[in-house]
DNA sequence: GACGCTTATACACACGTGTGCGTTAAGTGG
DNA sequence: CCACTTAACGCACACGTGTGTATAAGCGTC
């Protein structure tokens, strides 16, 4: 059998004095409503009952329980389970605890709703403010987003998406980075391979960096959905696009080794045959052969930047406008420049 | 200015009657107290009104309140990301959410520390149960779930760790395996690149399979000692190990794949010159080239068990004794087996 | 119509904590 | 000795919900 909890009720029992005395003895705030005599003995009490405050109870009454809501899709993959980490890091460091939830839609629209129930319930637990992790599925997000801001302080973070506020990680113009840097190289056939209509992680900002640096040089876009398995989706894309290009710009640096993959088995040379860029500077992407020309992104920078937008709103000054991270052009093996 | 949550309170004031019979109305298992037609009143004025119950209050009455806390490491690395993610899903689908608390302490003392800490916050906040990952200090582990054990119900999950209930995976078995099958290609000069002794993630208990391995076949072992950076750890075990042994056997994909990295450089052939072997079957490992003999693990079979073990203990019934999960070894190109 | 039985609702308390206000005791100045 | 201030503490309420018990109303039976 467990022991209840100790709470304020018993150590003011066991003293003889009301409990509110208690109460303002621990608070720290008020403790000096206290005569310190009285003070120091609960605090000795209190340590010998091992008493610890009951958080929920706190949060309840005041309003402000330390817990943060973070709103995702997938914590598996690479990108968003480092974003996770640092995001739960900063919080913590602030004195709040992240509550996860994760959607799985199977398919896009109960993914919308499945997301809008998480959203309800992680409310519904008085967190003090939300995270909100924006795919690039502008409307879907825009939603979720606006829902939310209607009950409580909000911190969006991911891809850009126009219009939200919150921290974004233009990707779009590191992708218009990497194209340049291949057609400076010579190229003329670049495919981008990025995520399709349904998991709508980006594709539409993915696509117009490519698309732009591909126009603003004369050339023709070309683009392949890939879809939510990345590596296998590369894999496959890399069998059938293999001769056809001699670049291929990848959404995620799993894509990217998986079409290596592909090429390779299909006695396809890289970079010497086809150059391929990722997208995300995974940790094992700088030790395969060969090591791989990607994107970095500042993923601490941005989940701090994240907590940090939370936290402004819950002290009340005005919401930051949106911050932008770029991410950095890694140039290593695959792209064919060393 | 947002708006106040509606309230059962504002639903009674709206109709003229008491917010008992709002509650009863609401609550399902005593909504058959309350009249048909002012049940279904009841339940359309919630509707209007927007009313979404204050779980935090819920449970604060009743006691349970649908959180799990998760006491963990490092949500980054695939292993922990992968588990995490199922857990979350897991708990999901039977009603509850999780609160993610993840400890990062650079040194070993603070680090265990940092772990109470976490412990105390989450009971503290009235979490029906906690999962905690077992890392394989075994000691650490064993005080931080006997801490735990006084108050909720705990459900562990992770490396085998000897006396510990809860869902355990035996990797000792697995990398034993690994190593007899090297063995079983001719293989001698064997060496195991496993954690050392600070981040305590199980280096006892993989080590004891790879020792068992090589003394059944009258071999030497020979253990290498990697940090909690592994890819470039493996990587730098690989430049120092090159020459020296035939066969690398890793306790992670990563570790393995910097060890690849390191090895091709020096312009040694894998599996030609060196065999080598992973761990964990990451997302890429059947995609790098070499592909990775590695070991796979039912990642999600884990997390869904662990669940289970909670809800077993929060319906009352008898704590299960822990279940085992063995690891499949997948064999690709990096052994030479292929 | 009195009694018992059922049904529907209201009242009051509980959970653990914070806090405004009133009350008491002690101290100070005249 | 009284009036007044101040320190220290207790009382009671609040937060939103669930629930045991009392109350009221309805209905049937003798």
């Amino acid at each position: 059998m467990r022991n209840r909890p100790v709470t304020i009720k018993d150590i003011a029992r066991r003293l003889g004095i009301s409990y509110s005395t208690v109460s303002r003895a621990l608070s720290s705030r008020r403790s000096h409503l206290v005569k310190e005599q009285t003070r120091l003995l609960v605090e000795q009490t209190a340590q010998d009952m091992d008493y610890s405050p009951n958080l929920m109870a706190q949060s309840f009454v005041q309003g402000e329980g330390g817990v943060l809501g973070l709103l995702t899709n997938r914590i598996g993959p690479e990108i968003t389970g480092r974003l996770i980490n640092h995001l739960v890091r900063a919080a913590g460091r602030h004195g709040y605890q992240v509550i996860v939830a994760a959607a799985a839609g199977p398919t896009a629209s109960s993914l919308e709703s499945e997301r809008f129930d998480q959203l309800l319930q992680l409310t519904s637990r008085d967190v003090d403010g939300i995270l909100i992790q924006t795919t690039g599925g502008e409307a879907e997000s825009a939603r979720i987003v606006h829902a939310a801001l209607d009950k409580l302080p909000v911190s969006t973070f991911g891809y850009a998406a126009d219009g939200m506020t919150g921290v974004s990680l233009d990707l779009a113009s590191g992708i218009r980075e990497v194209t340049e840097h291949l057609i400076g190289l010579g190229h003329e056939r670049i495919c981008f391979l990025g995520e399709d209509g349904f998991r709508t992680d980006g594709l539409p900002a993915l696509g117009a960096g490519y698309r732009h640096a591909m126009r603003t040089h004369g050339l023709t876009p070309r683009l392949a959905p890939v879809d939510a398995a990345r590596t296998r989706s590369g894999y496959h894309l890399g069998k059938q696009l293999g001769g056809r290009f001699t670049a291929l710009v990848c959404c995620c640096d799993y894509t990217a080794l998986g079409v290596c993959r592909a090429l390779i088995e299909s006695g396809a040379q890289v970079p010497d045959d086809v150059a391929v860029t990722g997208c995300g500077d995974f940790e094992v992407s700088a030790y395969v052969s060969p090591s791989l020309t990607t994107l970095s992104i500042p993923y601490e920078d941005i989940a701090q930047a994240a907590i940090q937008g939370i936290l402004r709103q819950l002290q009340g000054r005005p919401v930051s406008r949106g911050r932008f991270f770029k991410p950095h052009l890694t140039v290593r093996e695959s792209c064919g420049a060393i």
